[in-house]
DNA sequence: CCTTCTCCCTGCAAGC
DNA sequence: TGCTTGCAGGGAGAAG
């Protein structure tokens, strides 16, 4: 499911329901998601309050008064649901429950388990392993095409692949990495190195744009995510590319026979959506 | 260091 | 219908 637009969306969802409210009930249903949940999880939040909730590249920091941060990831198929009164049935893959002294219930459902918690004191935060290395935010002002061609000097591997790596960029995913480079007239094929100057602005400018109309959207609902509220997203409708092998390509004028549609190709094991006349 | 590959896990769709 | 296969939004870790 998620990339960071789809995690910016639930964490709005949860700062709504979470912001201020002491947390009455915690449980965790099974000992492990992608890793072991803390083993004391459960005691040491169970009875804090929720001071804020953010989010890091594709990492939603739930900090807690006391020094506490609630770090949570959604991997590929986890998703939060918030219910407000009696709450339905636990479902299968339903992993872990909070309640609110509001009588709200937030729930982390998981059917893959590629998604995790951990907890970690509130100023080691940007040192835990799984943030230490992150690059910069798209959405923050430090995220420019200089510092783009910067990282990119030297490397020789795809662009695609090259901006999918969260140290170079933090919070892009598989879907958006597409939508960006389509936007940009930018092949995914190319050489990162060749990704100076004006592409470079380029590319930065359309990850930019993508993302934040993505966040606008609601971000993008494939299979069953949906925001935590249960609306669904609706940025999908707008894929330029992704999913959108032998369609027609939304920038060519000329007929499918004549500029081939959109490509699907896979590059480090991913699928990438493209089309070979309006991205070089 | 850089890059690619494999694996973690379940569910779904397509193909036979 | 039922089985097999491939694929899926992520990222760690190993191998080259």
């Amino acid at each position: 499911m998620p990339e960071l637009p789809e995690v910016e969306t639930v964490r709005q969802g949860l700062a709504d329901v979470l912001e201020g409210q002491r947390l009455v009930a915690v449980s965790a249903r099974r000992p492990d998601l992608r890793f072991p949940i803390p083993a004391d999880f459960q005691s040491r939040i169970t009875g804090r309050r929720v001071a804020s909730v953010g989010r890091r590249a594709k990492f939603l920091l739930i900090r807690l008064d006391g020094d506490l941060v609630l770090l949570s990831h959604l991997g590929m198929s986890g998703s939060f649901r918030i219910f407000s009164g009696e709450a339905p049935p636990l479902q299968p893959h339903d992993h872990i429950e909070l309640q609110t002294g509001a009588g709200v219930t937030v729930r982390y459902h998981d059917p893959r388990r590629f998604g995790f918690v951990d907890l970690s004191a509130a100023e080691d935060t940007s040192v835990h392993p799984m943030l230490a290395k992150l690059g910069p935010e798209p959405l923050e002002a430090n995220f420019t095409g200089r510092y783009l061609a910067s990282q990119l000097r030297g490397r020789a591997t795809s662009v695609k692949a090259a901006i999918l790596d969260q140290r170079v960029v933090a919070g892009m995913g598989n879907i958006y990495a597409c939508e960006s480079l389509f936007r940009a007239g930018i092949s995914p094929r190319r050489t990162a190195a060749t990704v100076v100057g004006k592409r470079a602005e380029a590319l930065v400018s359309a990850i930019r744009d993508v993302l934040a109309q993505a966040i606008g959207a609601g971000g993008s609902s494939l299979r069953d995510h949906r925001q935590p509220s249960g609306e669904l997203g609706y940025f999908q409708h707008r894929f330029a590319v992704y999913g959108c092998a032998g369609q027609p390509c939304p920038g060519c004028t000329c007929d499918l026979a004549s500029s081939g549609g959109v490509r699907r190709i896979v590059q480090a094991g991913r699928s990438t959506f493209y089309c070979a006349k309006r991205q070089r």
